[in-house]
DNA sequence: GCCGTTTTCGGCCCGACTGTTTTCAGTCG
């Protein structure tokens, strides 16, 4: 059984033990269990086989037990028992929006309904006027909650809901009286997917700014509207919105409260009352000492991180995952951030299926203050996308050497995205990769192959002495196509003793390596590398959404190979 | 169900908004 059912188990159950209407923090203690294990990934294994679950956060020795019989026998006695109890459909019916487990329980102990269709014939029908306390406004809510789930989405990329956001801000800054906004949530820790868009506005006069944020253009539907927090449904893509108002001398804690996760805030509050104090997004108080709370802190976040005895937690990490031990320790990593970029390595020329001639690129990266821009085209075996015979690939070497000659400021490097082929060799003879500055080696065919076959090629490919970047390491193309069977752990290794740079492909289609997956592949000592797979000038600003992705994952600048200097790349590319 | 420089039992983050109520439970983040 893979980690991942192991967790949607756990959540499954937390979702039954809710409808059963069990001790609440028996549900969290499941939530959190399976949230945990969602980020540990294919770890999970090792660590069981090491018999050191229950040193997990959140793991004690009940789940630990039900976490060995899953992985043992691929299935939970206590789970095909719990499922008998209520019918799957109810899960469904928890999605729709302001209906929660014991609205959904009620509806189904009362009527026997079991599912969102039947829900809604029932509404129709006027049924579900006989149970005390569902009046017309929730059944109101029910029905535009049912098509709310028609028509939108549960996830967003980053990319798309920023884009949603930009507008909003422009907006909501122009209102009278907003002296400050800012966005926070998901979306200022740059999560790759996000479920909302968090905005947070300082104002001394909040009704009217949720007065007009409610009857903006860009809202669709209110959800709720109150003196200090609103939420609407964007026209564009259908996202929620939510924006909270607050006075200046909040901001801080106000900052603190709007950006972290929910375990993060929960780690957080925790930690302060063991201090003595209380945290909410007016402030942190002092509880203990005397009858009445006093305030201690609430205008900046540096202060309030300060008060807890935390070093500075940049948004990126407030996430519960180990960060506020190390704040506490002194131990947080100096993430790389946009000017420690030199350059890029994954863009295509014309001369394959990229738009723009090389020197537009080189002009394009001097204009945005690279040191050094790589040209990587296709290779021979990827006619699809152009790929470039030898003969070619002689004459695009012999025009970056003239491009070098006269354009000063940029060194343009040639390398090229070469497929490794269906037995782990690469497209070009040795002979010709070694006239090359660089190579990235990507796979581009048989994706169908075993997990084993597809690990065994990348490991081949990262053996070859030519070879210094493993492009997208996973193949998936967002929403598109799913990624290929890889045993990644055996990738970070192999990168790590053969001196391969795993990317993480920029691209929003693709954004191979998640956060996560760039955590582990730092801790097995691999390098990594941002590539944007620009195939039009304006896509190299998509390194952002890579370095975003870095910051996640806790990558400092020695960890990227896009923040060494020219020179400092040019050794570590010899191999 | 987890967890312990106050606890191995008794806690477990905190507050806004809604709908249906006459003071609050349910839901959400």
């Amino acid at each position: 059984m893979q980690s991942k059912e192991v967790a949607k188990i756990f959540s499954e159950i937390a979702q039954i033990l809710e409808l059963k209407g069990e001790n609440p923090f028996r549900v969290r203690a499941y939530e959190r269990a399976a949230r945990t294990i969602e980020d540990l990934g294919e770890k999970l294994k090792v660590i069981a086989d090491q018999d050191k679950l229950t040193t997990l956060p959140g793991i004690g020795a009940d789940l630990a037990e039900k976490i060995k019989e899953m992985l043992k026998t691929g299935s939970l006695k206590y789970y095909q028992q719990l499922k008998k109890e209520i019918p799957s459909g109810l899960f469904d019916m928890l999605k729709i929006q302001g209906l929660g487990p014991k609205t959904v329980k009620l509806i189904y102990d009362k009527l026997g309904i079991d599912t969102i269709e039947s829900l809604k014939k029932a509404i129709d029908a006027g049924k579900l006027n006989q149970i005390e306390g569902i009046r017309e406004k929730t059944q109101e809510n029910i029905l535009r909650g049912i098509e709310f789930i028609k028509k939108s989405k549960e996830h967003f990329s980053f990319y798309e809901a920023n884009k949603v956001a930009e507008k909003f801000i422009e907006k909501i800054k122009k209102f009278k009286g907003v002296k400050k906004i800012e966005l926070a949530g998901s979306l200022r820790r740059k999560k790759s997917e996000v479920k909302d868009i968090d905005i947070l506005a300082i104002s001394k006069n909040p009704e009217s700014v949720m007065d007009k944020f409610t009857k903006l253009d860009l809202a669709d539907d209110v959800l709720a509207k109150g003196p200090t927090k609103s939420s609407i449904i964007a026209k564009e893509n259908n996202i929620q919105v939510d924006l909270r108002v607050l006075d200046e001398k909040s901001f801080g804690s106000a900052m603190v409260y709007f950006t972290g996760s929910k375990d993060f805030n929960v780690r957080l509050r925790q930690l302060a009352i063991k201090k003595g104090y209380k945290i909410n997004e007016y402030g942190v108080f002092d509880v203990a000492s005397s009858k009445k709370e006093k305030l201690l802190a609430a205008g900046t976040e540096r202060e309030i991180f300060s008060l807890m005895k935390l070093d500075y937690i940049p948004a990126e990490l407030r996430e519960d995952r180990g960060e506020i031990e190390a704040a506490k320790k002194g131990g947080l990593p100096k993430l790389i951030e946009k000017k420690d970029i030199k350059g890029d390595l994954h863009v295509h020329s014309k001369y394959s299926d990229g738009k723009e001639s090389i020197e537009e690129i080189a002009k394009a990266a001097k204009r945005r203050g690279y040191d050094y821009i790589g040209i990587s085209d296709h290779s021979q075996s990827l006619k699809i996308a152009s790929g470039l015979s030898i003969k070619e690939l002689h004459k695009k070497i012999e025009e970056v050497k003239k491009i070098n000659k006269k354009l000063p400021g940029i060194k343009v490097l040639c390398g090229t995205e070469a497929d490794i082929l269906m037995d782990g060799s690469i497209d070009y003879p040795d002979s010709v990769l070694k006239e090359l500055d660089y190579v990235i080696a990507a796979i581009h065919s048989g994706f169908k192959q075993s997990k084993e076959q597809i690990t065994k090629r990348i490991i081949k490919a990262c053996k070859n002495k030519y070879v210094n970047i493993i492009a997208h390491p996973t193949g998936i193309l967002q929403g598109i196509r799913d990624a290929y069977q890889v045993d990644l752990e055996k990738i970070y290794q192999a990168a790590s003793d053969f001196n391969v740079a795993l990317e993480i492909n920029c691209h929003p289609q693709r954004m191979d390596l998640s956060d996560l997956r760039v955590m582990e592949a730092k801790s097995k000592k691999a390098k990594l590398f941002l590539g944007t797979d620009s195939h039009t000038l304006e896509q190299l600003d998509f390194i952002e959404l890579g370095i975003n992705i870095s910051r996640r994952g806790w990558l400092t600048k020695k960890d990227v190979i896009n923040c060494f200097k020219t020179d400092e790349l040019k050794k570590w590319l010899k191999k």
